[in-house]
DNA sequence: CTTGACCTTCCAATTACTGTAAGGTTTATA
DNA sequence: TATAAACCTTACAGTAATTGGAAGGTCAAG
């Protein structure tokens, strides 16, 4: 299958496809031709990855849980580990954008949004406070 | 003033200081032994600049909002703009982390996590949905 | 036989820094 | 006075995870 199949069936962009092969997370064969040949197992990795990758995984994250997916050995223990650790770091995202939203909004709220130069949120990156009034 | 100093007062690392100047955010001027030398406006910009980029302004839209700030006849409206358009992004990057915070907690709560290989949420990653018991 | 849709490699750009090497200056201490 | 520690300088490379583009080879259709 060449890469444009490949990159249909797993939802990535080809470029993207080949940059996985450089990186070594995926190995496929090559046609007579020279062009990329991926076979089921390929295209399997393909759309773990994409899938892992979506769920906010980092490559190397990736590169451990494909490990942990083809190790017949594996302790589903040490999966749910890295999930959790994930799910943690998720967290303190959100909190941090939803902090900073209501700042913004705040600030929005604050800002008369005419043509006069004055404006809160300007003043408010300039270091001045809001006055709490 | 120093860049060690000014650092200190601008709560941004002086390789960050640095790299501002490269890309023209601030232009200190330079003492006689070739050290940069802040004045209080420039220490002015780089707290703004740490500001706004703390509340997730890129760069280019710090030199917009800077030049707006520098600009005594800029209208509030525009910086209002910039702002809703930002608490816009920021909505939607909490929702995506919420729903992808949920699709983890999923897979967690469905994993047993003990010494079995077998484990949802490679289940998942591989493609395999979850038994809808 | 040529056009267009594929495929290839290689190099550069992106964003916003951060790391490191190699060296100059200043300040404090022995 | 010597020297070491703590600064400062530039320049180049690296990070993460792609994406873009140029230059060129291959394949299928009309």
């Amino acid at each position: 299958m060449n890469i444009g199949q490949a990159a249909d069936r797993s939802g990535l962009p080809a470029k993207t496809i080949r940059y996985y092969e450089e990186i070594e997370l995926v190995r496929p064969s090559r046609a007579d031709n020279g062009y990329r040949d991926y076979c089921e197992e390929d295209i399997h990795r393909l759309c773990f990855l994409q899938r892992s990758r979506s769920l906010g995984f980092t490559i190397e994250e990736c590169r451990v849980l494909l490990s942990l997916y083809n190790d017949e050995q594996r302790a589903s223990a040490d999966v749910k580990v890295i999930a959790k650790k994930k799910i943690a770091l998720i967290e303190q995202k959100i909190k941090e954008l939803n902090s900073l939203k209501s700042t913004l909004s705040v600030l929005i709220d604050n800002c008369h949004g005419d043509h006069r130069p004055d404006c809160p949120i300007l003043d408010d990156l300039a270091g001045k406070r809001l006055a709490s009034d």
